[in-house]
DNA sequence: AGTGTTTAGTGATCCAGATCACGCACCGAT
DNA sequence: ATCGGTGCGTGATCTGGATCACTAAACACT
């Protein structure tokens, strides 16, 4: 992990993994420059709360190290984790966009730091520049095709096994070995787990050792050991 | 219903109901004029695909008269209707905007008519039009505000009979009257029902019963009264 | 009117997974 | 060491809805 001090938004650009269609790199020089006159940097211990479910929109975050768990919650206290963020992602965009309340709560994860832009800036330059209106949209239309996963899975797949699978292959999919294994460093407790995959924490632990049975995966202290993505993807199946 | 023939997006925007923040409606003259240039209409019949899932996006239809239903099906055949768009409805924007494959089938539930703009048209639009680019960034977070509502329903609303209220109250949101009764013209069968809620005709048999002995709502024909949305609320709970 | 086709209602059975109820391992604090 | 807290593993039970298998309407189309 890089310093998480001194960043700025452009520096973030250019350090961050892989993000070279980063919503806010390569932008004309004037918008970044706005950008970078707007922004707010702020570094959050674990456990912080960036947003919660239900507040009206203050403004976006651009997070740059940490993870984020976005949930929501039922009256009863039934949660759903919806998606974990890490760096590079944008948070509250929607609501920002369409003033409506935060449809999630965001808490980090691990300690952290993000760019707060508020709400009144950002929405005065999407009239400003059309090509960080461009992107906005683009980013919007990408978290909608996650959310269409999201429901694909929870109306589709049926069982557990089935979103237990899916959930691993989500997550080696990232860092998959040439030989289509996979090693995973595992920060969730089963109860989080469950929470994604809208079971309970006793199914969560009978599946874990149901596949490690299976001999599709296996536990290396924290360290999550795919052995073949082959096998997980027929229990899948849609 | 108004003649279906004729209507060109301007003159739709002024017809439309309610619609006063209609993505294409009081938008800068030159943005009206470049929209109506690019722009073609049609008519289908009742059951014609507008576009199937996993194609790739040829252009967004912005549906004037008819209802259309979107769905996603699984490999095994299972199907769940994720929305039942009607005039004024923006289809395909998602896929159009990101490049990716159209996330959903979209299909005429009854004979209508529908505008088609072309993917590089809209791309361009928003490229020379920040007006349009903003707007089309605001429709796209509402149609995220939906689904997001859908994943709730799915991930943390519990049992059938919860998503069948939920549903109903849906339905009569759009037409309840003074003292809390609703008619509602159900042109669906329940095989549909099932599929939107997610699970079984049969299931969605024995809740149409079941409601009815309860006094939540009745039939008249093939029209739905719904007797008190309170009775309904305290049965969602979410 | 008659015949095929789609839609609805309902009973009988079965089973995956929720729920309940433990005991145990681990870890940090006193 | 001891103690609380948190997370994990597992058995025993219970149940809501899926599934199967029908019959009966409703409708559509010569």
């Amino acid at each position: 992990m890089r310093a998480p001090y001194g960043l700025d938004i452009l520096d973030n650009c250019l350090t961050c993994p892989v993000r070279t269609q980063h919503l806010f790199c390569n932008l004309s020089p004037q918008a970044a420059q706005r950008l970078n006159e707007i922004k707010s940097t702020a570094v959050y211990p674990k456990g912080a709360v960036l947003f919660i479910e239900g507040q009206q929109p203050r403004g976006v975050f651009v997070l740059c190290v940490g993870k984020v768990k976005l949930s929501t919650s039922s009256r009863e206290g039934k949660t759903i984790i919806t998606k974990i963020s890490d760096s590079g992602d944008i948070l509250g965009l929607n609501a920002v966009v369409s003033n409506r309340p935060y449809e999630v709560t965001a808490e980090m994860m691990e300690p952290g730091q993000a760019n707060f832009i508020p709400r009144d800036s950002l929405l005065l330059m999407l009239k400003d520049f059309p090509d960080v209106a461009v992107r906005v949209a683009q980013q919007l239309s990408r978290n909608y095709f996650t959310a269409y996963e999201e429901i694909r899975t929870l109306g589709l797949a049926a069982s557990p096994s089935e979103k237990f699978a899916k959930l691993l292959l989500s997550w080696s999919s990232k860092s998959t070995l040439d030989d289509g294994s996979a090693q995973v460093k595992l920060t969730l407790t089963h109860e989080e787990v469950a929470e994604i995959i809208g079971t309970t924490r006793e199914t969560v632990s009978r599946l874990f050792s149901e596949f490690k049975k299976k001999q599709l995966m296996q536990m290396k202290g924290a360290t999550l050991v795919i052995r073949s993505r082959i096998a997980l993807e027929r229990i899948v199946q849609s």
